[in-house]
RNA sequence: GGUCCCGUCGUCUAGGGGUCUAGGACGCCGGCCUCUCAAGCCGGAAACGCCAGUUCAAAUCUGGUCGGGACUGCCA
């Protein structure tokens, strides 16, 4: 058998973390295995639905590597699947249903039904146990699957085993709205009856609507598939994730300098390991291990820190001149103009001990701003903490006197010339160069002191320093 | 309330009757390195929710209990 698998994403808001896990774990089914993997637009709500929406998870989708293989042209990207070209198929079957006795209509009021679901509550009892066929007959109104009241739905899950429900605590379900549009439950098992989907893989939030779509199958008397149903992500407070938690959006992540690779490293990760030992892996090794029976049962917390840390990993395993790009808009739009080729060339020679200390990006270019851009003050309180102290302006001094006399001006000649000065004042290494550092870079954070005087340049360095000696007074 | 799912360090997980004095990773703490910050290296604290039962033996099997979560829409 060949593995059919779907992500369905509704265009009514940015794509999910938690949907582009789900994505993911339906991709590495797919390609390890060797099957299909779709993507469907689940826009049967139409008023909520966007194209904009639409091209926006599409976009993400490709941003995190998940290519999708067959479909018809849709909204500038190939082979997507989208319901709403598909909603004359779907009330077709709907009335179809209802002339097989399978489903009916029903024009009750929602003022009817609300008071079936109180009583339902009141007497500690699922809405199924009332909301059935009515006596009286309808022709309009929304239609309703007609749930059978004999036997168990029972199904298996890769995940969670076999797993079994009480047609009793399963109401007669809306399929199709009133104005002809189908729901989710029956748009949904349509198309995976269609474009036979052999392994359904999606959030445990739908476990609940897993025995409706059974019921639904065998009405339409289609096949059913293999379910996997997917654990839930939480926030770092063990509730489920939403915005409160900070961003949801992937393409929050992506914007805020996260890398591709360093995303699906970690959402596979969420829920999944390939062998209890291993954090760190490529797509490759993710796509010959993972199998969908050994996702995790129970919710992952989403940890922004670790995923931090796992982006770092990955900046640290850039390529050099890749990184140097990929950060060059950065420090570009944190100076607010263009590198000149010069410039781009000093700083593409000091950004791999730049890319050593960056988890991020953007934060990056922050980091070597003092290049090329006067700073407007110091670091305020690393300014406080080390140019407060006895000695700095003789410090300064000496930093100016000695670099004064350099023939040459590269990072090695630099760091011997400066060496000396603690010896000859007698103190520590760092003691002696922290005062530098805050005067050169404008903080006592900074890149390498020798490497960064370097590329600074000897006149805009001396510049510093007596700027920094001015302050002092 | 009802139905269903889940329960190993703070977090993600390995482990599926003896090899578990429970392993790895993030984070945390300490140390080394060191021009700062990182990175790196070394070390440390930190978990089988609880109670029964089965068994020579249980983190692993069973029952109960407690806790958490999802669903309970003409949203998906």
């Amino acid at each position: 058998m060949t593995v059919r698998v779907r992500m369905a994403p509704s265009p009514t808001g940015f794509l999910h973390v938690g949907t582009a896990r789900a994505a993911l774990y339906n991709w590495l089914y797919a390609r390890h295995t060797g099957g299909t993997f779709i993507v469907r637009i689940d826009d049967t709500d139409l008023e909520r639905s966007t194209r904009e929406y639409e091209e926006e998870i599409l976009g993400s989708f490709r941003w995190l590597g998940l290519d999708w293989d067959e479909g018809v042209e849709v909204g500038g990207f190939h082979g997507t699947y989208r319901q709403s070209d598909r909603l004359d198929r779907y009330a077709e079957l709907a009335m179809g249903l209802v002339e097989s006795g399978h489903a009916y209509y029903d024009d009750r009021s929602t003022d009817e039904l609300e008071a079936l679901r109180q009583r339902a509550q009141k007497e500690g009892k699922h809405p199924g146990h009332y909301i059935r066929r009515p006596d009286r007959e309808a022709d309009s109104g929304v239609i309703r699957l007609s749930v059978p009241q004999d036997g168990v739905v029972e199904f298996g899950d890769v995940i969670r085993g076999d797993l079994s429900f009480s047609p009793a605590d399963i109401d007669d379900f809306v399929i199709l709205r009133s104005n002809g549009t189908p729901t989710y439950h029956l748009a949904s098992t349509v198309d995976d009856i269609d474009f036979e989907i052999t392994h359904v893989a999606r959030g445990e939030d739908l476990l609940p609507s897993t025995p409706k779509h059974i019921l639904l199958i065998r009405a339409l008397e289609g096949t059913e598939p293999i379910y996997a149903h997917l654990p839930l992500l939480f926030g770092p407070d063990g509730k489920k994730l939403s915005k409160r938690h900070g961003a949801t959006a992937l393409s929050e992540y992506r914007e805020a300098g996260y890398l591709a690779d360093a995303m699906f490293n970690y959402l596979a990760i969420l829920g999944w390991s390939p062998d209890g030992a291993t954090t760190i892996f490529s797509r490759e090794e993710a796509v010959a291990k993972f199998d969908l029976a050994n996702v995790s049962r129970n919710p992952a917390a989403f940890d922004p820190e670790k995923l931090a840390w796992m982006n770092g990993e990955y900046i640290r395993a850039m390529d050099a001149v890749v990184f140097a790009e990929e950060v060059r808009p950065h420090v570009e739009s944190a100076i607010g103009r263009q590198l000149t080729e010069e410039e781009w060339t000093t700083f593409a020679e000091i950004a791999p001990l730049v890319q050593e200390r960056t988890k991020l990006l953007p934060e990056a270019g922050g980091q070597v701003t003092f290049l090329f851009q006067d700073f407007d003050s110091y670091d305020q309180t690393s300014w406080d903490k080390v140019m407060t102290k006895d000695g700095v302006a003789d410090l300064l001094d000496e930093g100016s006197a000695v670099l004064t006399s350099l023939h040459d001006w590269d990072s090695a000649t630099i760091e011997d010339s400066l060496r000396t000065i603690p010896e000859k004042l007698g103190i520590g290494a760092g003691k002696a160069f922290q005062p530098l550092r805050v005067a050169v870079t404008g903080s006592s954070v900074s890149p390498p002191l020798f490497e960064s005087i370097a590329a600074l340049g000897r006149e805009r360095t001396l510049q510093r320093l007596e700027r920094a000696r001015r302050e002092l007074g």
